[in-house]
DNA sequence: GCAATATGTAACTTCCACTGTTGCGTAGGA
DNA sequence: TCCTACGCAACAGTGGAAGTTACATATTGC
């Protein structure tokens, strides 16, 4: 399976996004990520629903923040992309009948229900302030210590 | 991206085995599974290199288990199937040297080694056994309120 | 030895969701 | 009006699990 890696770059963008004066081009953010407008475009589009982004057309247009840093948390971003499967693994329900299949089913669903609740709560607890804050930090130690 | 569902099929496989008394072929692992032989025989290659189950050629050969249920765990299973992906999500190396990159990866990677670390300590902590009584317990109430 | 059974394995095709691309429509600024 | 930038539909590309076909090999039982 090839993996999802929509919420990583949303994350990058948005808070290249918080560092820019001005509004960004699907453009100039595709350079960012290596990929197309047109993927920038049909992902950002999500977050723009949830409020978390604006867009405005013509010149001088282009993609902007729209809430706070502080304001928006990992999961939050994870949601406006419609909750993307978090496990590349899951149960089979080709016999439903089966109680061998349904304790199988019971015993890995409890274990990844468990895991997918600690890391959205995870997710939850880190703002893009954070993120943000620790880019600085990097960004101190690298002009430091070049 | 399609869903592994390997794990929960071994696991499926394996409480089953131990509910036959001799052993089962490909063909019938194939019917209780909705699938093909080849991709039992496939399959449970790896649970055989890592001496979990017996393979016999010729009549009246099949697949049979070759530790008991309490020895193995849910995580020997997977780790037996070489560990496959577990998470759907990963974070983007487009740019190594984009410190924005490093700082969003570095809040995710974190997110998700801990979930992962704790999902896998759960799955050791089960083991087919605990499964296979569940099963157990599963068949009873049936039986009883039909 | 021979026939039947069952695994072992290579070499495909199929399937699915994210990703990438093209083309065209629409809105806004100068 | 022209240029810019988003909006969106409709594809093709991609990677890995799953499915399929075909054939080789080993074992049992006669």
């Amino acid at each position: 399976m090839k993996n999802d890696s929509r919420l990583s770059r949303m994350l990058h963008v948005l808070i290249h996004m918080d560092q820019l004066a001005g509004a960004a081009t699907s453009e100039q953010i595709a350079q960012m990520l290596s990929t197309n407008p047109v993927v920038v475009r049909r992902t950002l589009a999500g977050l723009r629903e949830q409020g978390y982004v604006r867009s405005l057309k013509g010149p001088g247009g282009g993609w902007s923040l729209a809430r706070k840093l502080e304001e928006i948390s990992l999961a939050d971003i994870h949601r406006a992309l419609d909750s993307p499967r978090l496990f590349a693994i899951s149960a089979t329900v080709d016999h439903a009948g089966c109680l061998v299949e349904q304790a199988v089913n019971a015993a890995l669903s409890s274990a990844f229900d468990e895991a997918e609740q600690a890391l959205l709560a995870r997710l939850d607890s880190i703002s893009l302030a954070d993120v943000a804050r620790d880019f600085a930090r990097r960004a101190r130690r690298k002009s430091a210590r070049p």
